[in-house]
DNA sequence: ATGTCTTTGTGAACGCGTGCACAAAGATTG
DNA sequence: CAATCTTTGTGCACGCGTTCACAAAGACAT
């Protein structure tokens, strides 16, 4: 029974071994003393408590470059997401197969969500439409909604709102871009040491971490 | 003179008033006591120090759908950046315009990055290509990597890599779906209390908080 | 000018999460 | 079966960031 220990994946994280023992422990012992974790069986518990192990059908409304990017994205359907439709508001879109799937018209929606029983939309029109696309999910049953567009969408409460801004990462990179800029003249402007920049880890590459709380765009 | 008081900037982002204060210390003193901020003086300063008002020369590389939405996008000019050049590793791509700018051909990598003093590199292409793309940007001089493509990089120290996995924040809703699901049926399980999930403010749309600190994909 | 009122900037206290350190548990060996 | 060894699970202490609370600063009214 192939099995890892709370050290070994503690290293390969980076992060402290106490701390990952302490997050384990809250979905339960499944650990052996003297012995460690079963992989197999860590792997699934931790699957199922994210949600893993169930279909979440979604629809991916907006099939633009954006739109048909997700439409191909490999990485839904490994993590137990399937894309129930496409839709556009686009006649001429209308019927034409995207990552094999039929683009279908936003006439559609309401009884697309209902007969697929989906619970997660995404949006990926342009900034004017998101608002009214959102509303018409939320109507229709929907009540998490993943948005693309740059707009900050209003929900009622119960529903759940995450937005993606492509560029902000962008501007994190060119953040520390300017911070090693300033390095080299160093110590140009006397104290003022700004928000302490924390390093997680040698191999962070995750959003989280490292980024100012307050900082409005 | 418009100004704005920490409490109103406070209350707007649905943070204390008296962090927003001492973050904005870190900047230097800014405001007028009694009076609260200028939103002129104090926009610039932010930016300032954010890197906005310096220009960012970007390169995407790999223009399927995903790099000609990004290419699309338009809120990248208004952050300060502004893409220098498209490049694709297909020939038939070269010369084609992509949201007004022509595609160059992979070959032109290293001169285009040279030319254009470019220190900040943008990879969309499939994940085999990644690594590759990525070490001859890092070897042309680029000094900070945007990944959209599922492959871990590694990259010499000295050189920043953000990954964007356009399926964790779709993992994240499901989570929260999942939960949703579980409340009705609740207390199924007795104790068990997962990670327990704080919600920073009302009007929360962004990554960040909210997402377990450890949790392998 | 003097007083009052508002809001900043920050020292100090509090609270929470992280990490230490160890007892308990179980595997493994003789 | 006893002894030893490894690794978990967790109580506790420490440290850091958040929040409180207030003195200092400046605007504004009288």
């Amino acid at each position: 029974m192939p099995t890892v220990s709370s050290e070994e994946l503690a290293a390969a994280a980076g992060v402290n071994s106490a701390k990952l023992r302490k997050d384990f422990s809250y979905l339960g012992s499944y650990g052996t003393r003297g012995v460690g974790y079963d992989v197999e069986y860590l792997v699934y518990q931790i699957s199922r408590e994210l949600g893993l192990t169930q279909d979440w059908p979604v629809v991916i409304v907006g099939i633009g470059n954006l739109g048909a990017a997700l439409a191909n994205y490999g990485g839904f359907a490994s993590r137990g997401f399937r894309v129930a439709a496409l839709i556009d508001a686009d006649p001429a879109m209308a019927g034409k197969p995207v990552a094999g799937i039929p683009v279908q018209h936003t006439d559609e929606l309401e009884s697309i969500i209902t007969d697929n029983g989906v619970s997660i939309g995404v949006i990926a029109t342009p900034a004017g439409a998101a608002q009214q696309v959102c509303d018409r999910l939320v109507a229709a049953g929907v009540t998490s909604i993943l948005n693309f567009a740059p707009t900050v969408l209003s929900v009622p409460d119960g529903v759940d709102v995450r937005k993606v801004d492509l560029s902000i990462e962008l501007q994190i990179l060119a953040f520390h871009e300017q911070r090693k800029a300033g390095e080299e003249a160093a110590a140009e402007s006397a104290a003022a040491p700004v928000a302490a920049t924390r390093k997680n880890s040698a191999t962070d590459q995750g959003p989280d971490g490292d980024v100012p709380a307050v900082m409005p765009a």
